[in-house]
DNA sequence: TCCTTGACCTACT
DNA sequence: AAGTAGGCCAAGG
C-alpha cells in the first residue's frame, strides 16, 4: 500500500479537537522516519480533498508556516473552532501539545496497522 | 545519476 | 532556553 494513502488513513483517525505531529503520523503508519514525506503529502494534497490537515503540527506545536491553506489563519481559525486553544510565540501560533496532542493508546497502533494491509 | 529542496526530528551545545 | 548540526527520504530538475 502507497505511503500516502496511509497517511490519509491515519489523518482521518486524529479526533477532533486534538492534534497530530508530523512524527507521529509518520510512526503510525508505520514509516517512523518518513516524517518529511507526511508534509509533502499535505503540501501536495495528496492526503484527499476532506483531510484534517489543519490537525498537524510539528514537533514543537508550532503551526505550519507554509500556507497551503486559503488564508494565512485558516488553520488557527479551523483549530480555535474545535476548541484547540492558538496562541502567538516568539515566530508563531503555536498549541499546547500536552493539553491538545493526541495521545494514542498502543491499542490504536495495532488497529492502525490492522487497517494498513499490504 | 547527482544535486537540491523541503508543512520534519533528535541530540547536542 | 535558544541555536546548530546532522540525519531522513521522496520528488523534481
Amino acid at each position: 500500500m502507497d505511503f500516502y494513502e496511509r497517511v490519509k488513513i491515519i489523518l482521518a483517525e486524529i479526533p477532533e479537537g486534538r492534534v497530530a505531529t508530523y512524527g507521529q503520523i509518520a510512526l503510525l503508519c508505520g514509516r517512523p522516519k518518513n516524517s518529511r514525506q507526511v508534509g509533502y503529502a499535505l503540501n501536495r494534497g495528496l492526503a484527499g480533498k476532506g483531510a484534517p490537515a489543519h490537525r498537524v503540527v510539528n514537533s514543537r506545536g508550532i503551526l505550519s508556516g507554509a500556507a497551503s491553506f486559503d488564508t494565512p489563519d485558516m488553520q488557527k481559525q479551523l483549530l480555535e473552532s474545535e476548541g484547540v486553544e492558538v496562541f502567538w510565540e516568539k515566530d508563531g501560533w503555536r498549541v499546547d501539545l500536552k493539553k491538545f496532542g493526541w495521545k494514542h493508546t498502543m491499542e490504536d497502533a495495532v488497529r492502525f496497522h490492522a487497517m494498513l494491509k499490504k
